[in-house]
DNA sequence: TAATCATCGTTAGTTTATTAACGATGATAG
DNA sequence: CTATCATCGTTAATAAACTAACGATGATTA
């Protein structure tokens, strides 16, 4: 799938965000500068995000809060709520279980899956946790698209293979590895591990 | 902070882990098409990557693997082990000590912080939490240079800037805000909820 | 020994993402 | 009323990240 909008959703989502807080404190007003200290690019880039929904500003005023808002929540959230499930109750599968919980109105972590029989037919934080062998079908009656894949790296290869062909067409890898996967599967990776590891990196080549 | 090298880090990282497993399979040499399928890029990339560290390899047999991983953990991993804290001890911040814990033998979250006297003084997965009132002292005293941060959005710049003038020197932002820092300062971003919300968003859009 | 071929090192090109720049606008102040 | 100025919309330029391409190499096979 074409990541080419990949970082300008993440913005549109966070501007979407911070104009409902400010409709909601009466403003009817926001500029450019302001959207893009929140997300941290230039007020030419914000400006550039808004231009392809024709959202039109006025200079000295800015852009109107209310028709902003109305049109990106449009384009951004479907009405219905987005089912999610995830995929490896470890300790990270865990981690994110607990955080994640009821933490955005229109997602909903529905069901997890593990392949330890000890760690299934329970529930985690609100969370049914089911044997791996009922996934595909819950995938398909339920008509899920979205997974967290929280498996270690050597089966997050085969999960992924599984779920893409009982339906899933969006993929969070929080595994090590990089995924195979038809292109029109959208995949993002997010490996917390290795973030903190480049982190450390940087912090010991300073020090020299 | 020049990103410039950031992801080539990453490769880096998953090159040298990579390799130091085919070491220990007792395997000699490895190509830059298995390195660039594990990260998810061309082989010309690793290649690429690799050139900078002047590791060459032999067309027909591939890179010699014990030359490739002495160089790279050299030049990646400091003997000592990196020090990192945490601050912010709510649902993000838990989940992530729990997930954490003893993943990396050189990097150890070695404090957390929150401002909530009813969380700290105690341990959480191994780990102690003080309160925030101890922490500039704290950083300076264990020579802190990395620090995660599990606030909410609305004190993250505050505690960027604590931190910072501690003398922190890479931050891992898991809240939903860019902060503002001074350039010598590396700053990565980590938003797993803005991660599923656009993997929710491209959910949606396929389906229509 | 000679031909083949997978892979290497390197340079050039492409794509993606972001910033710079600039004329246009229209509110505000003199 | 006119000048000023912050901000807008848009295009051009820049920067970053990655891939394509191609001659070179040297192991393997005939």
């Amino acid at each position: 799938m074409r990541k080419s909008k990949s970082r300008s959703v993440e913005r549109l989502l966070r501007y979407c965000e911070f104009v409902k807080k400010r409709l909601e404190e009466g403003k009817s007003y926001v500029f450019s500068h302001e959207l893009a200290d929140l997300v941290g690019v230039s007020p030419a880039q914000v400006r550039q995000d808004l231009m392809v929904f024709k959202i039109v500003g006025t200079p000295q005023k800015g852009y109107p809060v209310e028709e902003f808002y109305r049109v990106l929540s449009d384009h951004l959230k479907s009405g219905i709520k987005t089912k999610i499930i995830l995929v490896g109750v470890g300790n990270l599968g865990r981690a994110i279980l607990s955080y994640f919980i009821k933490r955005k109105p229109n997602l909903e972590i529905v069901a997890a899956f593990d392949s330890d029989p000890q760690k299934t037919e329970r529930i985690y934080s609100g969370t049914r946790i089911l044997h791996i062998s009922k996934m595909n079908d819950f995938i398909l009656k339920e008509d899920i698209k979205v997974a967290l894949i929280t498996v270690p790296a050597d089966s997050a290869q085969i999960v992924a293979d599984q779920i893409i062909k009982a339906g899933i067409k969006c993929i969070l890898n929080f595994a090590p590895v990089a995924l195979k996967t038809p292109p029109e599967v959208f995949v993002e990776q997010l490996d917390i591990t290795l973030s903190i590891e480049k982190a450390a990196y940087f912090a010991n080549k300073e020090a020299q």
